[in-house]
DNA sequence: GCCATACCGTTCGGATACGAACCATCTGGA
DNA sequence: TCCAGATGGTTCGTATCCGAACGGTATGGC
């Protein structure tokens, strides 16, 4: 790889820092992770969220209420990726849209679950149709293989740092 | 590649939406970017930056201004990745801390040069190898020639995206 | 010199984000 | 039966985060 393919940003880096005893290897898998990561982060809410004035967090709520049915709000914010205080308000905002509803567990009076209302599903399943094209248009210009490999790649690195984290 | 890879959200997608006419190819690779990139910085705020309470994002405002010397408010902005709003409030919190300094620009009484003091300096200094010596050992999993790949694809992916917002 | 336009950074309002602390409820052991 | 400990969700306080809107400053054309 020449110095040539890396990011402008990235050359900045080398300048400044060059002499250092660092691993740039490890820094530019690592940094363009965080890079590429906002990039379509912002992309997605730009193009395809701002349309239905729903938020990146609200859209991963939505979506995981649809792939997994109804959830306690523990393992809901588990899931989504936020803690146990953000799920509260963020339940709250999709409440107040009447997107999910809100019950007391039967089965255990500490619990509430938490489900889709037919229009939270209306929502999300005209949503997601276009967030995938939209995935399909950016991690398109890599072919089929190279989708392949980075999605493996990045399990690989999913799993290390669970690793590390003593899971 | 075997659906004995996928990480367990994934195999729920694929029991739940797998009849859907979607491109699961694109949304593995994309799914996985927000996935790790989560896992990472988790890992790293509770490892690395928790030891100087010091925020994601104002760990990675620190080391814009090492990398890049006194900059404007808005250069600066861009270069952290947040909007304009969000950096006055960050370097406020910065500035509270004694990291940052701001001064008026001789040549433009609108802007604002933003630079670390010697002891936000000295913050940076402290904290980024430890930072790098964690990014060596959650990527290092992957050999060196995998983290080329991955930065490599990463970059590509934020071209894609860069294409694709038309800018 | 004048002024329409653009640009810079801030303020404002509201949503997201977390750790700490808080009750209510459940569970396991005595 | 009781109660110490664990667990579930919320509240509180504070820091991010953004879009919209705002004043202050610069610039270009005339």
């Amino acid at each position: 790889m020449s110095a040539d393919d890396l990011l402008p940003a990235e050359r900045k880096v080398l300048e400044t820092l060059g002499d250092r005893q660092l691993d740039f290897r490890a820094m530019w898998a690592i940094s363009n992770l965080f890079r590429s990561a906002a990039a379509v982060r912002r992309h997605m809410e730009g193009k395809v969220l701002a349309t239905e004035r729903v938020s990146w967090t609200g859209f991963v709520a939505l979506w995981v209420l649809w792939v997994w049915g109804e959830l306690g709000a523990n393992a809901f914010a588990e899931a989504v990726g936020i803690s146990r205080p953000t799920a509260t308000g963020v339940l709250r905002t999709l409440d107040a849209r009447g997107w999910i509803a809100r019950r007391a567990d039967p089965d255990d009076g500490r619990s509430v679950l938490v489900s889709l209302t037919p229009a939270g599903r209306t929502t999300i399943e005209h949503l997601f149709p276009r967030f995938n094209a939209e995935e399909t248009a950016i991690a398109g210009t890599l072919g089929e293989r190279d989708q392949d490999r980075l999605a493996s790649l990045l399990r690989s690195l999913s799993r290390s740092v669970q690793d590390r984290d003593g899971s």
